[in-house]
DNA sequence: CTGAAAGCGCTAACAC
DNA sequence: GTGTTAGCGCTTTCAG
């Protein structure tokens, strides 16, 4: 209600407000007993220097955007707590938008981000379509890409190194005697996706392993795509002896089913996922995965995304591929 | 870099910029074919409206904030995903502020908030004294708040009956048989805490059984916090028959620390937790506990929040009290 | 239907 | 040191 102004406090210091702004922004210029007084006044009356109108002077917002295509999944809030716990510490405000796998709502959001004048973007995007739609912006303003590479010097991105993730994986799983794998999760035109299959059937190849693509499995990210994907391969009786999660929850969600259908892992059938989210190490999970550094990622992606928007320097991109790393715990089992 | 503006448009089509607005905004008195001429340049150029400066001039900002303590506690993501898919419905954008449980952090945070001229503050304060500081500030701007009663009616508020919850869940520890319950979690100075040491202290009383302030051990609300708790109390030797978890997330941890000193639960241990975050239900974990309808929660608070926006009624406030459920899953065994 | 001009709350020269 | 003034990008009277 209170909308007092910088002019309001002007009147009632008896100054103009030129000099109320001088005082609140800790001018050189400006007398210390009129500054006190100046500095009083605003606490009495809760002034608080609207921030907006400052930034349509200054050219700045001092926000940034965070498009993430589902916060429920535990990767998600932790790669946020890092982006925001960085932005914060140089006063940034960090926009959260929850894209839910929906390409619309991303480029909507995305859209609304740009009329809000964010300073820059860090997007973990949908799919190749959103990116390809976003990398547009890239001389606008500064973008970073996260969980995806990007063809291209001037782009920015953080990554696991995917397809190196995955092979690692896939081989372990070879190396236990498994060789009718399925790979259950992703989507078609998501560079996650892509690498990460790619990575499996790098393995395969290696090993001399018929690559069977009905073992291939295209149905998302989320848990119950997990969950479904495995009811549906068991209906078929269609089943591997081991199953590569394109992500911890996704894998969650396979456990769920196992257990419905009646299958126990890993004695039936042995499951990896990707991430490591922290529910993976719970010892009554113990799913054997991949490990990704979420904080580090975040912090890194806000980073770069920083020192980006200080240096206005887009020519030539940033990019980061940290390394993935094996996590074996309980649930595969050696079938030689 | 390209910072078109509505004046440039207004050059290229030869037209004053307020005719550029009036299209823009699709006001009815402007001539079509200007105006399609206009849309179609604007279009070309790329040009984004700058809400930020129409937000000056129409006193808005379609922005709100939104205060968790915690965001890896599974439990904020499901509430921010219902706000956050409210709010973009109404193109609101959230700022996400994660306070980690810092009182000081949170209110730097409010005061930023202020200053950029949120509309409106969701915020699961971090202790009653910032709840304190933050009530201040109703008279002028929309807050609710999450998860925590506050006594007068001019402030709105979302909370489960924690007291409640509270109440049957000892009652139904009490029911197996145990005695020996301790309540481990939570912060002295919180609302949630409090209510819900209420409620367990409430179904002692009435069940006659001594309350024993040793069975209570304040220590946090992080999953690391439980393990921890259970450790000393190991270490003491002053083991209890069940344990009250102030929440899931810190039950999980209690899990993690029983493994390692090789308790079991249920056989030697009975364990509760509150929330009923997705992982409680986990077939490998199937933790008993008491549900809240988090994503039911968060719309709700949204929909006060605009509500209140909207109609600018700030004299009397909206509460919400939810219902908590009692779900029993296997973590809890009778000892009669 | 369209243009001119004032003003949203603030900063930053430029005078004095 | 302090006041005056222009202007950030936009909307909105008020004339015409």
């Amino acid at each position: 209600m209170t909308n007092v102004t910088i002019k309001d406090i002007a009147r009632i210091a008896n100054v103009s407000y030129a000099t109320v702004s001088r005082a609140l922004n800790d001018h050189k210029d400006v007398n210390e007993q009129t500054k006190q007084k100046i500095l009083k006044i605003c606490n009495e009356v809760g002034y608080s220097p609207n921030a907006i109108a400052r930034g349509l002077v200054k050219q700045n917002t001092y926000t940034i955007g965070l498009l993430v295509p589902d916060i429920t999944n535990p990767y998600y809030p932790e790669v946020a707590r890092g982006v925001e716990d960085e932005a914060s510490k140089e006063d940034y405000n960090v926009f959260l938008c929850n894209t839910n796998w929906d390409m619309m709502k991303e480029v909507d959001y995305f859209n609304l981000l740009l009329a809000k004048r964010v300073e820059g973007i860090i997007i973990a995007p949908v799919s190749d379509d959103t990116m390809k739609f976003v990398e547009k912006f890239t001389d606008r303003l500064p973008i970073v890409f996260l969980g995806t590479r990007i063809e291209g010097e001037k782009y920015n991105y953080v990554v696991i190194d995917n397809v190196k993730g995955a092979e690692m994986i896939t081989e372990y799983l070879i190396s236990l005697g498994h060789r009718k794998i399925a790979f259950i999760g992703g989507t078609k035109d998501s560079g996650t996706f892509s690498d990460r299959v790619l990575g499996y059937k790098n393995a395969l190849k290696k090993n001399n392993i018929e690559i069977d693509e009905n073992m291939i499995k295209i149905c998302g990210y989320r848990k119950v795509d997990g969950s479904n994907a495995l009811k549906a391969m068991a209906k078929e009786a269609n089943l591997p002896t081991a199953i590569f999660a394109v992500n911890d929850l996704l894998a969650l969600g396979i456990i769920d089913a196992a257990e419905n259908i009646g299958l126990s892992i890993p004695e039936d059938i042995s499951l990896v996922g990707f991430d490591d989210i922290p529910y993976a190490s719970l010892p009554k999970i113990r799913l054997t995965t991949v490990s990704q550094p979420k904080d580090h990622i975040g912090r890194e992606a806000i980073r770069i995304l920083l020192e980006k928007i200080e240096n206005k320097n887009t020519r030539v991109g940033l990019q980061r591929i940290v390394q993935p790393e094996l996590i074996i715990r309980s649930t595969c089992k050696s079938i030689v």
